[in-house]
DNA sequence: TCTTGACTTAGACAACGTCTAATGTAGGAT
DNA sequence: ATCCTACATTAGACGTTGTCTAAGTCAAGA
C-alpha cells in the first residue's frame, strides 16, 4: 500500500495528511469498512479530519480503481481495498461479515445472448450468501 | 396476482383499499419499481395513500415471500414481483433499470469447498452490469 | 350496528451521502 | 526561503431513502 501513495502522486495527487491517513486505514487487514468506519479510524490518527474529505477521498480512490465499492445490502456501502484482483464476495446472512472468494470458470458464460436484451454486459458480480462458522453453531 | 389478495386474506390480512392498490401496482409488467415509484403510481389510483403505508405493505409482502427486495446499487431498493421463480438481474449502470434473466448452469458449482471458509452457502445472487440499449446509444 | 384491534396517516426523525462557500495548504515558481 | 495559486479541506446545510410515533380510521367478526 505504500506504493499506492506513489501511484497517486504520479497521477497528480497532492499528498495531504488526510489522504495519507485514509490510505493507511484502508491498508492492513482485509475487513471491508463503511465510510463512517473509515472516518472513525482516520480520526484516531488525525482528529480534525472531516466526513466530507473521507467521502471525497474514497470516491477518488474508487474512480482510480484503487479500491472497490461493495453494497451487499441496502445499508452503507463498504470499501474493498483488494481491487486489483478479480474476486467475488461471500456474505454471512446473520452477522454481515464479508470474505473475498475466487470462483472458477467464466461467470459471463452463463448468460446466453438471447438473455442479454441488447445490453452491453460489462461486468458480473456474484454474492454467495450463507452462515459463517461462528453464526451456524451459535 | 388476483390470487395474491386471496392468499393474503387467507393469512389473516385485512384487505384495505391501500393494500389492494399497492398489489395492483406491483402486478402487470415486470419493471422493478422503487418504493417511491410504487407510491407515486399508487397515489394515481388512491391519492391520499401515505408513504408509510407503501413502505409497510412492501415490507410485509417481502416477509411473506410474495415479492423480492433488490438492491443492486447503493440507491433506493427495488421490488421484484417475480419472487416465485429463481432468476438473476441485469442492471443498466447508467439509468438503473433492471431486467430479470435466467443464466444457465449451476451457479454454486463455481465456488470450490476450499473457498467456502466453513460457510454453509445457501444462496447465490448474480448481478450482470452493463449499458441498456437506450443508454448505450444516447 | 357495535366494537375493537389492526391499519393508515402526517410528519418528525434517523442513516447515509452530497454540495457549498469559506478557509487552508502542497508544491511549483521566483 | 518565500510567495502564489490552484487544489484540498472544513463545517454544516441539504437531499434522498427509509423508519418511527401518536392520533385518528376502518374492516370484519360478534
Amino acid at each position: 500500500m505504500s506504493d499506492l501513495l506513489e501511484r497517486l502522486r504520479g497521477r497528480g495527487w497532492r499528498l495531504t495528511s488526510q489522504r495519507r491517513v485514509v490510505a493507511e486505514v484502508l491498508d492492513g487487514d482485509h475487513v471491508h469498512y463503511t465510510a463512517d468506519e473509515v472516518h472513525a479510524k482516520a480520526a484516531e490518527l488525525l482528529p480534525e479530519i472531516s466526513r466530507a474529505t473521507v467521502y471525497n477521498t474514497l470516491g477518488e480512490l474508487v474512480s482510480l480503481g484503487e479500491i472497490m465499492e461493495v453494497s451487499t445490502d441496502g445499508r452503507a456501502k463498504r470499501y474493498d481495498p483488494n481491487a486489483h484482483h478479480a474476486h467475488q464476495h461471500l456474505v454471512c446472512s446473520q452477522c454481515g461479515t464479508i470474505r473475498d472468494v475466487h470462483p472458477t470458470g467464466d461467470l459471463l458464460a452463463g448468460l446466453p445472448a438471447e438473455e442479454r436484451f441488447g445490453f452491453q454486459v460489462a461486468a458480473v458480480e456474484v454474492t454467495y450468501r450463507g452462515l459463517c462458522p461462528g453464526c451456524s453453531t451459535a
